[in-house]
RNA sequence: GCCCGAAUGGCGGAAUAGGUAGACGCAAGAGACUUAAAAUCUCUCGCCCUAUGGGCGUGCCGGUUCGAUCCCGGCUUCGGGCACCA
C-alpha cells in the first residue's frame, strides 16, 4: 500500500475492477429480495452540472448500501432525450437535433462513468431512439382503442410574427421570446389523455406511497377533489341550445347571495351577445392577449363587460346580468361561474370595480352581520337573508339547497376535481410522432400495429416557425388525401413510462414482460423537488393505464420518493459601463476576509480588480455561478466530489457549492488513507477479547459500535448521508488518538478503521475498494457485507445527566447507568452550584427523564 | 394570485419521540515542525458581563408546557410548483 493517496490511480483501479467483472449487472433472480434503485434520469443538455453529480450521486450511495444489505439491485440510467433545447441548439448553431443529442449522451456517459456510479449500461435507453418511442405510439393507439384519448381544442400561446406555438417559458412578460411579439391565445385542436378518469384513485393511492408528506399533499391539492352543487341559470331570451347556462359552485350555501354570473369570452352565449355589439366583440379579442398559464390567470387585472343578457335565479327566480370575464376560462370547467361578492374575494373585487350588489347571505356564528367594505367574508357561518334556509350552518344549508335543487330539477350534487386532462400534443419537432392518419373526409384514424413505428425522420430543416414535419411531403403526404399527424408527444410521456422499460429494455418484441412484475415498483426513486407534481402524477397515472393493460401488477410506480435541493453558489458581478452585468464565475474569484472570517470583498484572480458579491443564487449559465464537476473531478477525484455533496447538507436541502468544502473533503480522505496506512505497519492485530479490554480500548470498541448503528440508521432509513460521515469523521477522529499497539490495542484499531471503510463504501467506493484489499480482504468491498452492531459493545457504565432549575441548566452529574431516581434526586439536590441557586427557594416539583436530566421546579 | 416548503455562530450544517443548542466540517486566530513555503500536527473559536460564575441567544410577535430549534396561531423574507422548460 501506497503511503500517498493518489485518487486517479485508485480510481482507474477500481472502476477497471468493476468493469471487468461487470459487478453491477442485474439479473432476475426470483429467490433473492430485489431492490430497485431509480435516480430522475437526465436531459441531455450538453454535460452533467452539479444538481446531476448530487441526485446520482444520492441514488449510487443508496443502490449501493442495498447491495451490502444483501439485496439484488437494479440501478439503471439512461436519457431523457426529446425535448425543445435540442430544437434551440439546431436553430442557433445549425446541427440537427439527433445529432447534438446523440453527441451529448455520448460525453456525458463517460462523465457518468468517470464518477464511478454502480449502473447496469446494458439496460441504457435514450427515448428518442424508436426502440423506445415505438412502443409508446403502440400504447397510446390501445388506449384510443379503450376511449382514454381524445381531441378538443385548447388554448396555446401563439406567436404572430414567427406563426408559432411557443412553450409558457418562451413567453416572457407576454411576448415571444424570439420575436418579442405580443402573444395571443388561440384555440387548436390537440389530444388529451383521460387521467381525470382515474383521478379518485390518484388520490386515493397516495396514501399506499412512501413519499413526503409535502409531495403528497401538493399532489393532493393539484388534484382538488371538492363536493359541491352543480345548477342551471335559465337565460330566457336566447335560443334553447344556450338557453341554460350550468355552473359548478362548492358553496351552495351563498347560492342566495348570487349577484351576477361571469361567462368565459368564448362561451355561446358571449357569442352570441357580440353579433349585436361591437364593444363586446372588442372585449372578447382583447381577452385572447396575455399568456395561457395558470399564474397569468390569477395575476391579471380582472376585466368583464355586460353582455345585455339576464339568467333567471335557480331559486328566487330573480333576474342577474352575464358578465363576459378574462378570467373564466372556456376549457375549464363548464366555461361559466357564478358570483357571490359578499362571500367570495374575487368576485367582491370584481363587483366593488364594476359597482355591482354585494348582498350578505353569511353572517358568523354569532348572528353579527359581515362588514364587507374592505373585502369578502369567506368563512363558513350561519345563513341570512336566505328566507326558508336562515339559520342554517353550512353543511345543513348544503343539503337543503342542494335538495331543493335536485328537487326542481335545477340542480344535482356533484363531485369536481381541480385536475385537467392531460394535452399530449406539441407542435414540435423533436418529440415522438402521435400515431395518428387524417382521411379525406376528415376521419381521424390511429394507425394500427402493421402501420406502426412512425419514424421521426432526421434529415430535415429547423427554423424558428414551426414544426418542420408538415414541410416534409415524405413524412406528411401518405397518398389520396390522407396525411399524417404532425403533432409529437409531451415528453412527459416517455418519462412517464422509462422505470418499466429499463427492466426490459431489450425486449425488441413487445413494451414491458415479466420482468417488470419482478423488480417494479421502483424502491425508491431520487429526483429533484421541482418534478413533485407535473412528471410524478404522469408517471403515477401511466403505471395505472399499463396496470389495467396487464403490463405491470403494482398500483403505484414509486413506493419511496427522495426529493434532493438545488445545488447553489455565491455570484459575483462587476458594472460595465453601459449599465451591463458582467458576471464571473466564483472559481475566478477570490475572496478577502476580515479577522471573524467574514467576507469583506472580492477580487478576480486575473486582475487583482475588485468584483461585487451578489449573493447565493442557484447554478445557472446566466449568472456563470455554475462550478463544472468535470474541473472538480479532474482536480480531486471522484470520490471527493461525492464525498463533499453527501458531506455539505441533507439531501432535501439546497446545497451550497464551496471549494473550500471540497478541499476539506480531499483532505479527510487523504486522512482516512493515512490511518489506515499507518495502521497497517503497526503489525498483525490480534482478536478482540471483550472481557480483557482496558477502559481506552472499550471506549473505541463501543465508539465503532456507535458508529456502525448510527451509519446504519442514518443512510438506511434517515437519508441523511451528511451525519453518517459527520460519525465516521468523529470516529477516525478518536482512531487518530488512540495509540495502542498492543495485540488487544491494534484489534480494537483495526475494527474501528474497517468499520469507516465499510460505511464509506458507498459514498466514496473508489478509495474503500483499495483500502479494503489493503486490510487483507480477498472478496471486494462492494460484496463484503454491511457490518453488524455488536450490543454488547455499546453498554455504559456510567451516564452523564444534566440538573436543570426551572429549565436552566445548572449542574452535570456523573452517574452509575443504573442509579435509581432516588440516588439521582439526591445526587442533583446534592451538587453546591444547585444548592446555591436553590437558596432561599422552595421546591415545588421534581422531574427526572431517565438517563437525560432532572429539572428542579422552585419558586 | 393560489398550493408546498425553508429560516440555527463568520459559513455549510447537527440536535432522529418536547429534554445539555451549536456535533462534524469550513473559514479565522495562536502555536509546533521547516532555511522558507506548502503539507501536516496541537490549541482557541455564538454574543455580552463584574468570568471556577452569570445574562442573552435558533427570522419576527404571541401561545401551550416543568421545559420549545421542535407543537399551535399570526407575520416577514427567501425558494419550488402552477398544467407547452425538464
Amino acid at each position: 500500500m501506497d503511503a500517498q493517496y493518489s485518487p486517479f490511480e485508485v480510481e482507474r483501479s477500481a472502476q477497471q475492477y468493476w468493469e471487468k467483472n461487470r459487478c453491477f449487472k442485474a439479473v432476475e433472480d426470483a429467490n433473492r429480495e430485489k431492490f430497485y434503485c431509480l435516480s430522475m434520469f437526465p436531459y441531455p443538455s450538453g454535460k452533467l452540472h452539479m444538481g446531476h453529480v448530487r441526485n446520482y450521486t444520492i441514488g449510487d450511495v443508496i443502490a449501493r448500501f442495498q447491495r451490502m444489505q444483501g439485496k439484488n439491485v437494479l440501478q439503471p440510467m439512461g436519457w431523457d432525450a426529446f425535448g425543445m433545447p435540442a430544437e434551440n441548439a439546431a436553430i442557433k448553431h445549425r446541427v440537427p437535433p439527433a445529432k447534438w443529442t446523440y453527441d451529448n449522451i455520448d460525453y456525458m456517459r463517460t462523465q457518468l462513468k468517470a464518477l464511478g456510479f454502480a449502473y447496469d449500461w446494458d439496460r441504457e435507453l435514450a427515448t428518442c431512439d424508436v426502440d423506445y418511442y415505438r412502443w409508446e405510439q403502440w400504447f397510446f393507439a390501445k388506449l384510443v382503442e379503450k376511449g382514454l384519448v381524445y381531441k378538443k381544442n385548447s388554448s396555446v400561446n401563439w406567436d404572430p410574427v414567427d406563426q408559432t406555438v411557443l412553450a409558457n417559458e418562451q413567453v416572457i412578460d407576454g411576448r415571444g421570446w424570439r420575436s418579442g411579439a405580443k402573444v395571443e391565445r388561440r384555440e387548436i385542436p390537440l389530444w388529451f389523455l383521460k387521467i381525470t378518469d382515474y383521478a379518485e384513485e390518484l388520490l386515493a393511492d397516495l396514501d399506499q406511497v412512501a413519499w413526503p408528506e409535502q409531495v403528497k399533499t401538493m399532489q393532493r391539492n393539484w388534484i382538488g377533489k371538492s363536493k359541491g352543487v352543480e345548477l342551471d341559470f335559465e337565460v330566457a331570451e336566447v335560443a334553447a341550445e344556450h338557453s341554460k347556462l350550468t355552473v359548478f359552485t362548492t358553496r351552495p350555501d351563498t347560492l342566495m347571495g348570487v349577484t351576477y354570473l361571469a361567462v368565459a369570452a368564448d362561451h355561446p352565449i358571449a357569442r352570441l351577445a357580440s353579433e349585436l355589439d361591437p364593444k363586446l366583440l372588442a372585449f372578447r379579442e382583447e381577452c385572447r392577449a396575455g399568456g395561457t398559464s395558470e399564474a397569468d390567470m390569477a395575476t391579471m387585472e380582472k376585466k368583464g363587460l355586460d353582455t345585455g343578457y339576464r339568467a333567471r335565479h335557480p331559486l328566487t327566480g330573480r333576474q342577474v346580468p352575464i358578465y363576459v370575464a378574462n378570467f373564466v376560462l372556456m376549457e375549464y370547467g363548464t366555461g361559466a361561474v357564478m358570483a357571490v361578492p359578499a362571500h367570495d374575494q374575487r368576485d367582491w373585487e370584481f363587483a366593488t370595480k364594476y359597482g355591482l350588489p354585494i348582498e350578505p347571505v353569511v353572517s358568523d356564528l354569532d348572528g353579527n352581520v359581515p362588514d364587507l367594505s374592505e373585502g369578502a367574508y369567506t368563512e363558513h357561518g350561519q345563513l341570512i337573508n336566505s328566507g326558508e334556509f336562515d339559520e342554517m350552518l353550512f353543511d345543513e344549508a348544503f343539503d337543503a339547497i342542494a335538495k331543493r335543487l335536485e328537487k326542481e330539477g335545477r340542480g344535482r350534487v356533484r363531485i369536481n376535481f381541480r385536475l385537467r386532462d392531460w394535452g399530449v400534443a406539441r407542435q414540435r419537432y423533436w418529440g415522438a410522432p402521435i400515431p395518428v392518419k387524417y382521411g379525406p373526409e376528415g376521419q381521424t384514424v390511429p394507425l394500427t400495429d402493421d402501420e406502426l413505428p412512425v419514424r421521426l425522420p432526421t434529415e430535415v430543416e429547423i427554423d424558428a416557425t414551426g414544426s418542420p414535419l408538415k414541410r416534409l411531403r415524405s413524412f406528411y403526404e401518405l397518398g389520396d388525401g390522407w396525411t399524417r399527424e404532425t403533432d409529437t408527444f409531451d415528453t412527459f410521456m416517455e418519462s412517464s413510462w422509462y422505470y418499466a422499460r429499463f427492466c426490459c429494455a431489450d425486449n425488441m418484441e413487445a413494451m414491458l414482460d415479466e420482468r417488470a412484475r419482478y423488480w417494479l415498483p421502483v424502491d425508491i426513486y431520487i429526483g429533484g423537488i421541482e418534478h413533485a407534481i407535473l412528471h410524478l402524477l404522469y408517471a403515477r397515472f401511466f403505471h395505472k393505464l399499463m396496470r389495467d393493460f396487464g403490463l405491470v401488477d403494482c398500483d403505484e410506480p414509486f413506493q419511496r420518493l427522495l426529493t434532493q435541493g438545488m445545488v447553489v453558489a455565491e455570484t459575483y458581478y462587476r458594472e460595465e459601463p453601459n449599465g451591463a452585468k458582467s458576471w464571473f464565475n466564483p472559481l475566478e474569484v477570490e475572496v478577502t476576509r476580515d479577522d471573524k472570517g467574514r467576507p469583506v470583498s472580492a477580487v478576480l484572480a486575473s486582475d487583482g480588480q475588485p468584483v461585487e458579491m451578489a449573493g447565493i443564487e442557484k447554478m445557472s449559465k446566466s449568472k456563470n455561478n455554475g462550478v463544472d464537476p468535470q474541473s472538480m473531478i479532474d482536480r480531486f477525484g471522484a470520490d471527493t466530489v461525492r464525498l463533499f455533496m453527501m458531506f455539505a447538507a441533507p439531501p432535501e436541502q439546497s446545497l451550497e457549492w464551496s471549494d473550500a468544502g471540497v478541499e476539506g473533503a480531499h483532505r479527510f480522505l487523504k486522512r482516512l488513507w493515512k490511518l489506515a496506512h499507518e495502521h497497517l505497519a503497526q503489525g498483525e492485530p490480534g482478536h478482540i477479547v471483550a472481557s480483557e479490554l482496558t477502559e481506552a480500548q472499550r471506549d473505541l470498541h463501543r465508539k465503532t459500535h456507535e458508529t456502525i448503528k448510527k451509519c446504519t440508521d442514518d443512510i438506511g432509513r434517515r437519508t441523511t448521508f451528511n451525519t453518517a460521515i459527520a460519525a465516521v469523521m468523529e470516529l477516525t477522529n478518536a482512531i487518530a488518538k488512540f495509540d495502542d499497539d498492543s495485540l488487544q490495542g491494534l484489534a480494537v484499531a483495526r475494527e474501528a478503521i474497517e468499520a469507516c471503510v465499510l460505511v464509506l463504501s458507498p459514498i466514496t467506493p473508489h478509495v474503500c475498494h483499495t483500502l479494503w484489499q489493503a486490510l487483507g480482504h480477498e472478496e471486494a468491498v462492494i460484496d463484503a457485507r454491511w457490518p453488524s452492531v455488536d450490543e454488547k459493545a455499546l453498554e455504559r457504565d456510567s451516564i452523564t445527566l444534566v440538573v436543570q432549575i426551572n429549565g436552566k441548566l445548572r449542574a452535570q452529574l456523573v452517574l452509575p447507568a443504573d442509579a435509581d431516581r432516588v440516588t439521582v434526586e439526591c445526587e442533583a439536590l446534592a451538587n453546591e452550584n444547585v444548592q446555591r441557586h436553590l437558596e432561599g427557594k422552595t421546591i415545588r416539583k421534581v422531574i427526572v427523564v431517565p438517563g437525560k436530566l432532572v429539572n428542579i421546579v422552585a419558586s
